[in-house]
RNA sequence: GCGGACGUGGCGGAAUGGCAGACGCGCCAGACUUAGGAUCUGGUGACCCCGGUCGUAAGAGUUCAAGUCUCUUCGUCCGCACCA
């Protein structure tokens, strides 16, 4: 029978336009149903629109929600707009349009190139983070979080792009340049909002203990959490009331300690300021560091720079030697306590100063020679030059050590973090306001709940200014304000939030998008969360996934979600490059438009390259042959219809075990993110169904089943166009037969030593013994000859391997 | 330096310790065609005396059997980094 030819340009609206219509995936309110909750990172919808990184993450996510579906499940895969950010502002400042306009006309575009390629998401439940009805709860929980003293303000240096006129948060910052822009950034004192996520960090780093996460992506943020142990220490400045506190790893080594060294700003400079005879010189190397950015300060490749403290000195409590103090820029206020005890021979850092000073170097654990390199093995090291510690091994001394200061009275266990507290404030125009009125008398006033949202005001210009202050501190009837609290003339907060604001909530307001009253309902966040399954970047593991679990913590512990995790499982996909390996972008040419992959080959064999074009976790290069590739396969499936004979249920005999045996393959595949195999089997399938040259009607339906979470809009029409009951969607996911998942013959491969020798078919159930009986007869004995067969070794299944050696 | 991932044909990549290279791209040949950037069929790791030999970054080890496990070395990518 002749059919029509496989026009995806006329099926593919069909079948969105139809499921639209039914609201089919729609994620339905009936709690008594099992959930599953899939999500991906909410596009940032810039000008560009739609890159082919996103069909990645969202064929595959669409995959398993579509799957899910068909399996019974009440499904929520929402899709939203992470709309406020720079790019937008920037390109508003260039144009002179309302970065809210600008915002609407590229949402538009994203929405419709996204159902251009049939993704089941539910659109009646998108969320925009620039929408004042999405901001207010940004807002609201900002001010739960300044109510519960997680939201402080704080004169504080911070990374301040020259460039973006914006400060930017340590995350923001790569390899001392501005993450956006590229531009050198360089310090700056300001007042900022500040979120106090370090509070959070034990049980940042204790909650992925119990989360479904790749481990790359755990790495990454135990890294950036960065816990140590260690102890702090007081030492006694010689001849003062004084004591400069350090903190330290490794109490081990304080008997080599022989000098000290202490940060430039350290506040210990000022309180003895009368004691110390190089003031002058000291102050001038302070402001010279001063200067540079907190990367040039730690750059490790920069020789070492450093002053004496002339006139002062601290007593090694382990000693009770007087040792010098110095200072030097590599010692930073911002981590420990801005002063160190310099262990020269156990500290490669300590070292090199040392020998640039001429300071002594003291070996304290023998194994390595001090003379050379400092000697940091702490596994196996033994204590020398150390009084009571000599002999043990440094590991136990580390303990012993701690104990004895603890019992000193000098020192306390303490556990420190590399995690930063948040800056939260940008001094940007496109942003949620923050919420905060300052008033002469009643200092911060937070505003009440009944005057949220806060909305941004019209400005003329969205130009950031030169004295870092956001555009709104120019709108003078928009700051100028009654104090909510005392009805005194008040100022507004200029500025505005940092981007992560609104992904930090976003998956919660997924569960219930319209609530006026909440920023969901308890009974929805009940339900839903914690979201399931969670795909995205990489480039997102540090930044996003920490502060959205923050948040999310914070709400737990005030009550008003019950899940401590939001994402019960993460993972992440690869990059997609250009065709020549390069990152995609538009300056290298390389970019490959997704409206052009539908208009070419399709939606769905677009959408079925990207799953196959190699392992879903790693970096790949795009191929245009191998998009067209998978163009070649859809029309292979296509014309399956012409080839459907009889009407005896059941799969073809001949191949009821493949199919089987691709029905279990293609479920576990698209579990384990195997994608590409999963593809790969169904490929085979259909080679198969070729090669027979005819398929039984449940051969087709098995094939349609499994391909239609991958190549959905094929898979309904060729449902329909055989006549097969309902739709695809709402059918049951295939189940296999385990009886049928092996041939009843099976080839086997016979080795002498290891080496394929000859390949023959045997009975599948053939198992150990018989192996031995094979080995005895026929061709299987010729191979063996006169040599004596010393062990024959039988795998079910795979092969027969005759140990022999010759007589 | 620390942490993570990894190294397999011309290319993307498959392989619970059990026949390396599934599947796809590309390439070669044939069929069908007025035609082919369509479709179908077959072939495609290297070497070779056509019987085999060698092959998964390099080297060693464990094993009847190693791409897979262990050790050493080299290299690539990602994250963090004078973090005390």
């Amino acid at each position: 029978m002749p059919i029509a030819p496989y026009e995806p340009q006329r099926i593919e609206p069909k079948w969105q336009q139809f499921w639209e219509d039914r609201q089919t995936f729609a994620a339905r309110a009936d709690t008594s149903l099992p959930k599953y909750y899939c999500l991906i990172e909410f596009p940032y919808p810039s000008g560009a629109g739609l890159h082919v990184g996103h069909p990645r993450s969202n064929t595959a996510l669409d995959i398993i929600a579509r799957k899910r579906r068909m399996e019974g499940f009440n499904v929520l895969y929402p899709i939203g707009w992470d709309a406020f950010g720079l790019p937008t502002e920037n390109y508003a400042i260039a144009n002179h349009v309302h970065p809210a306009k600008v915002t609407r006309d590229n949402i538009n575009h994203f929405r419709a190139q996204l159902k251009r390629l049939g993704f089941s998401f539910d659109y009646a439940r998108e969320v925009d983070t620039t929408d004042p009805s999405y901001y207010k709860w940004t807002q609201w929980i900002f001010l739960k979080l300044y109510e519960h003293g997680l939201a402080y303000k704080a004169q504080m240096p911070i990374n301040w792009c020259p460039s973006c006129k914006i400060g930017l948060a340590n995350e923001e910052v790569v390899a001392g340049l501005c993450e956006r822009c590229g531009h050198e950034v360089t310090r700056r004192v300001k007042t900022q909002w500040m979120l106090a996520i370090t509070r959070y960090a034990q049980r940042l780093l204790d909650g992925l203990d119990t989360v479904d996460f790749i481990d790359r992506v755990k790495a990454q943020q135990r890294n950036w959490i960065g816990r140590s142990e260690g102890c702090e220490v007081d030492f006694q400045v010689a001849g003062t009331q004084e004591t400069l506190r350090v903190y330290t790893t490794r109490p081990d080594t304080m008997f080599g300690a022989t000098y000290m060294v202490l940060s430039p700003e350290h506040p210990l400079l000022d309180t003895l300021a009368s004691s110390i005879h190089n003031r002058e010189a000291l102050r001038e190397y302070a402001e010279q560091a001063a200067l540079k950015s907190d990367f040039e300060r730690t750059e490790l490749a920069r020789d070492k720079s450093g002053l004496r403290v002339e006139g002062l000195s601290a007593i090694n409590p382990a000693t009770g030697q007087a040792i010098p103090l110095w200072v030097s820029d590599y010692v930073l206020m911002g981590y420990g306590t801005g002063a160190i005890m310099a262990v020269p021979g156990h500290d490669q850092r300590d070292w090199e100063f040392a020998r640039a000073f001429d300071l002594p170097i003291v070996e304290v654990i023998s194994g390595g020679d001090v003379s050379q390199a400092a000697y940091t093995d702490v596994a196996s090291g033994r204590m020398v030059n150390s009084g009571f510690l000599n002999g043990l091994p440094a590991q136990e001394a580390i303990e012993v050590m701690s104990d004895w200061l603890v019992d000193q009275g000098i020192a306390q266990r303490k556990v420190n973090f590399r995690l930063r507290d948040w800056v939260f404030s940008r001094q940007r125009y496109w942003g949620e306001p923050i919420p905060i009125v300052h008033c002469e008398d009643c200092g911060m006033v937070p505003l009440g709940e009944d005057q949220l949202p806060l909305l941004l005001p019209e400005v003329e210009s969205y130009q950031p200014t030169d004295s870092g202050e956001s555009p709104l501190a120019a709108i003078t009837d928009w700051v100028n304000v009654p104090c909510p609290a005392c009805g005194k003339p008040a100022r507004r907060e200029t500025d505005t939030m940092p981007q992560w604001a609104g992904s930090s909530w976003y998956f919660l307001r997924y569960c219930d998008p319209h609530n006026d009253e909440a920023f969901a309902s308890q009974e929805a966040l009940d339900y839903w969360m914690p979201v399931d399954w969670y795909n995205g970047g990489m480039e997102h593991t540090t930044l996003h996934l920490l502060y959205s679990r923050f948040w999310h913590f914070f709400l737990h512990d005030i009550g008003l979600v019950k899940a401590p995790e939001p994402y019960q499982k993460r993972t992440s996909h690869g990059m997609i490059l250009g065709e020549n390996g390069d990152k995609m972008s538009k300056s290298r040419g390389n970019v490959i438009n997704p409206d052009d992959l539908v208009d070419e080959i399709g939606a769905d064999a677009f959408r079925v390259y990207e799953m196959f074009l190699g392992a879903f976790d790693q970096a790949i290069p795009w191929s245009m042959n191998g998009a067209r590739g998978t163009r070649r396969f859809m029309e292979r499936v296509w014309r399956l219809q012409e080839m459907v004979r009889g009407d005896q249920p059941g799969f073809s005999p001949a191949l009821r075990v493949l199919v089987n045996q691709t029905i279990k393959r293609v479920g576990e595949d698209y579990e384990r993110m195997k994608f590409n195999t999963a593809i790969a089997q169904m490929m085979s399938l259909v080679n198969a169904f070729y090669e027979q040259g005819q398929v039984s009607h449940d051969d087709l339906r098995a094939l349609l089943l499994l391909l239609s979470p991958a190549a959905p809009h094929i898979c309904e029409e060729v449902w329909q166009q055989m006549g097969y009951p309902g739709y695809i969607h709402g059918q049951a996911w295939p189940a296999y037969d385990e009886a049928y998942l092996v041939e009843d013959e099976v080839e086997i491969a016979v080795q002498v030593n290891g080496k394929v020798r000859l390949r023959m078919m045997v009975p599948s159930g053939l198992r150990a013994q018989d192996g031995q009986e094979l080995a005895q007869r026929g061709e299987v004995r010729d191979l063996v000859g006169d040599r004596q067969l010393l062990k024959c070794i039988f795998v079910p299944g795979r092969l027969l391997n005759l140990v022999v050696r010759d007589r």
